[in-house]
DNA sequence: ATAAAACTTATAGTTCACTCTAAGTCAAGC
DNA sequence: GCTTGACTTAGAGTGAACTATAAGTTTTAT
């Protein structure tokens, strides 16, 4: 698969993916005799994974990291699996702020629906 | 409440504040007759709004977009209602994208765990 | 065979959201 | 009354994550 199609089917750019494999948020991508980019499945569950931890917000180094664990063989499996359990718990406090966001959203939309319904300005406090 | 103590009870730096009123993302804080910021509730209200607001990771853009319709008065009020809803919509899109990531990372995690309790590599696939 | 399109690397530029620095002003304690 | 420390503004600098450019190579279609 070339980087194009990459590039189509998952929505993001040549150069973000060709960034990527620079800086070893996924591993050096399978290449033609030419040493054109010829994504193997393996490399596209890399960078499928590298494009869903982004979209959560978890940061490149992160994946970095844990790219470099994987490398270094099996002895990192313990480590692995700590990295992926902090993030896992960043992603979890990701998630309640985000609750308490939409809570606050929420009541103030209500909010808004009572004052467009009645006409009647139904607060005082100007947030 | 100086700038100071409203830095430490919200955890936010005395620059980040300033910056806020700067750009318009909160409205022009009280001040003394020196000048000197002296934040009422209602100020601390916005910024507690701001901060809960950027904390979910809405841009400050949107903040001071809903600042100048308030500003504006009344007439904005089903302005504000529908950039309110747009944005609970984003919050609601990323946390489908954050439950998605917290899937993934719990089914990886749950495979380290078997490969570490039996001491056996449990797939082939390297991510 | 050759022109156009897509690829390559290396490096520079952009955007966002702060964060820091410099130079100066003000207020509270001794 | 003066020094210390917190405040002020204006503007420059930072870090993260792309994003774009330049200059050159390779593949594909005719």
């Amino acid at each position: 698969m070339t980087i194009k199609e990459v590039s189509e089917k998952y929505n993001i750019s040549p150069e973000t993916i060709r960034y990527y494999e620079r800086v070893g948020a996924i591993p050096p991508v399978t290449r033609t005799a030419g040493g054109i980019r010829n994504f193997s499945e393996e490399d596209i569950g890399w960078l499928s994974l590298a494009t869903c931890m982004r979209g959560a917000g978890l940061p490149i180094e992160i994946l970095i990291q844990y790219l470099k664990l994987y490398q270094e063989g099996d002895s990192t499996i313990p480590a692995r699996y700590e990295l992926l359990k902090e993030q896992r718990d960043v992603l979890l406090e990701q998630r309640k702020r985000l609750d308490e966001t939409l809570d606050r959203l929420n009541y103030k939309i209500a909010r808004y629906e009572a004052a467009i319904e009645t006409g009647t300005l139904t607060w005082e406090r100007p947030d």
